[in-house]
DNA sequence: GATGAATGAGCCTTCATTCAT
DNA sequence: GATGAATGAAGGCTCATTCAT
């Protein structure tokens, strides 16, 4: 149950060094390849390991992340993955962790910018999840890989397991003190466990339909739901005022 | 490509027949192994080897389904599943397919027991999600699978696409119709969509949690939401009256 | 050459293949599985089945000859070949001596049919090569298949090598009283020899070329051989006279 | 489908080492084992592992050419195969590629050599297909290998189809000037036929005998069938002068 | 006699990992 | 640091053979 500081300290710097160093941009595929510089900061080439990882994982699924597509994604030579990660097991726990990390700060920085009102902080949360840095197809489909292998259980439980707990008690807590501040006659606690359920079902539900479900559409759902457990604070189109 | 030329062995002859008989009880998974008959009937053996892939699947996940395994599982060779199934994808479409039969007539059975009243009707059609026959951690451990491994996207559609709109207009139609009687000032499409998002991210959550979520308390979370929106007949406690 | 989709296509086929094992009577090809009778005597069985193997080993050549495609295209069950051959080995070589046998037969006879003097005799024999009772695509294909595979050869040996043997001194025989006739200044052997080779070679063109070739024209070609030899009993369109 | 998920094995690490060193002969058949350094390039394991195939071909027929045993005949691992070829057929492919082209070779270098007089040519294009480098009992059973079995026809065609039609036309023009230098009363085109068939089942004919056909054999036959044709060029030790 | 389910050895292929350069 | 050749374990598939019915 350890936030395991050691390994989310180093994925947070890895995530800021990627921002910095994407400098190569868009195209699907090949692009980085040709422009991936000869020599990279360690830092760096985790980070675009990692980032080709999570490609290869949406595009392939789980089974057929392999190191030799992940290494191509990359635009570098096959063994230079095993000498970053040691292991394709490393490989998949940092790319996890990585991916946690981006989710927990994602969160976080939109509570610590929304309104200090309860329902302002909720909606803030909600929205969070469907914000288009962390809710494109890849990272959904990355995600789902990770939830439906049973192998990886473990490995989530140990990077992600601490993040949910927060992230369950933060949104149970919100809607305590909305509950109490409208007066609602409903258990809070149950609210909150919907909400999370509503959450996660939207972005499965994201990547199972055949054509890619609207970002909008999934919100306007987890809207309507929040308005009819706190009409005097939501309405269908979100945060009241 | 494959030359191949077995002109083959016709050594080890009686060594066999008595190694099948000593070697009952060396399976220490399944009692499947030491019921299954020399023989049975063609679909006898494909139902017992897709409950045995379902198995596997769920314990292994997607990426380590092998045919041993679920041979293993079954007490079978592993040329026995080819011989049913043709192939490894085979055997997965028709275990797919299998599932979502399965799923269907469970809700289709459920709609056809309940009462006439569409607020019954949709309580039925949730409930039948956590029936313990279809809501076991197994099944739904495979469902996961079949949703999160990106190569099986396709099959899933081809298997289960059919049913999934048949499923999400039966919800949606309920809907419309309990919103009209009751005279609720929502969008039953958006209703609709939030329900059976939140039916799936249930399941999700079933098989993502560490401890086994209780059945129990999936609904009450779903039923909490239903009478959010349908008040005048839902109650925490699901159907009024 | 071909990098494979392991996904893709041909897994279909697989299945439709086994789809047609299943359900058995859509057979595409031979008229002979819906005529077969249910009982046949033990010998006319046989036949059938080395007659079925030809036309397999024609068709998909000696390293994809199976027993199950044998049995198919003979309308039979799987095991039945077995039962009939004990070994597959047993099938082959069977198999082989039946068509040794068909073929010495074949210019035996046409030697017996023909008119006492040494080229006439010659020429018969000749002409038996391209008879087409034995000169068809599917005979040649086999016969190619026998001589092409490395492990038939000592099969080969075994069941052809005494007929070879006879055909050839027969062949000989025969240029040695022409040559004697015709007071030619070669060496009968040596012709023999050169006939015999041209022979074969032809039965081999006739399979190797992408168009089937003229059975026409290989004779042609053997006829204009023989009577640059023997100008005063072969013109180009065989025997004078 | 291989929806294969190996997150492997660390153990036995300086076993392997150790091994390596010591089992350096145990391979009785091919020098090649004990000679092949650690690592090639490209292009030396290719031609390596074509010799090798050529070699297991010859030996075991197309049939029992394994991926195995190429690897064993050439002293490295089956995997190399694969990643120098892709798959079989590749290899497959490449080897008759590589035979072809030697045989192309083989007799253009010879027609290149020789005199400018048509005889003198034809002779040199017969006498190249007995040359020891090129007539070896192992070349020989390949190439039958490959005419032999039904599957690799279509390979054939691609590799060979364009060099046999060079050769035949070439033998073809040689032909028809003799023809017209001596004045002969027949067909070249016929004759051309003729040698090239007889060629071939002198090739053939080395192949299936028992006891291994001497090169010479073969060639005084063609040479007595050439001087029947052309007796102001040829006689039956061949060109005249 | 005949059928077809069942077995398992052997094949091709994939791919994580190692290591010489 | 980086590359890519090389290894070998593991998986899917084929098919000769066996055998209960």
């Amino acid at each position: 149950m350890a936030p395991r500081d050691r390994i989310g300290g180093r994925v947070k710097d890895r995530i800021r060094q990627h921002r910095r160093e994407v400098a190569h941009m868009d195209d699907d595929r090949g692009g980085a390849a040709a422009k991936a510089p000869r020599k990279l900061s360690r830092e760096a080439r985790r980070v675009q390991l990692i980032e080709s990882t999570i490609e290869v994982m949406a595009r392939n699924g789980y089974a057929r992340t392999t190191l030799t597509e992940v290494a191509r994604q990359a635009g570098l030579s096959h063994g230079l993955v095993n000498f970053h990660f040691a292991s394709k097991e490393g490989l998949l726990a940092e790319t996890l962790a990585y991916l946690a990390e981006e989710y927990r700060r994602n969160w976080e920085t939109a509570l610590a910018r929304a309104p200090a009102s309860p329902a302002a902080r909720l909606d803030a949360m909600i929205r969070a999840d469907f914000e288009p840095s962390i809710c494109t197809p890849t990272r959904l489909s990355a995600w789902c890989s990770f939830w439906g292998e049973a192998q990886a259980r473990p490995v989530y439980q140990e990077n992600c397991g601490a993040n949910d707990d927060l992230y369950n008690s933060t949104l149970e807590q919100l809607c305590r003190e909305i509950t109490a501040e409208g007066g609602y006659p409903v258990d809070p606690v149950l609210i909150g466990r919907g909400l999370r359920v509503m959450l996660e079902g939207a972005w499965l539900e994201m990547m199972t339909m055949s054509r890619p479900y609207e970002r909008e559409v999934g919100l306007r759902a987890i809207h309507a739901c929040v308005a009819a457990f706190f009409p005097k604070h939501f309405d269908a189109d979100g945060l009241i005022g």
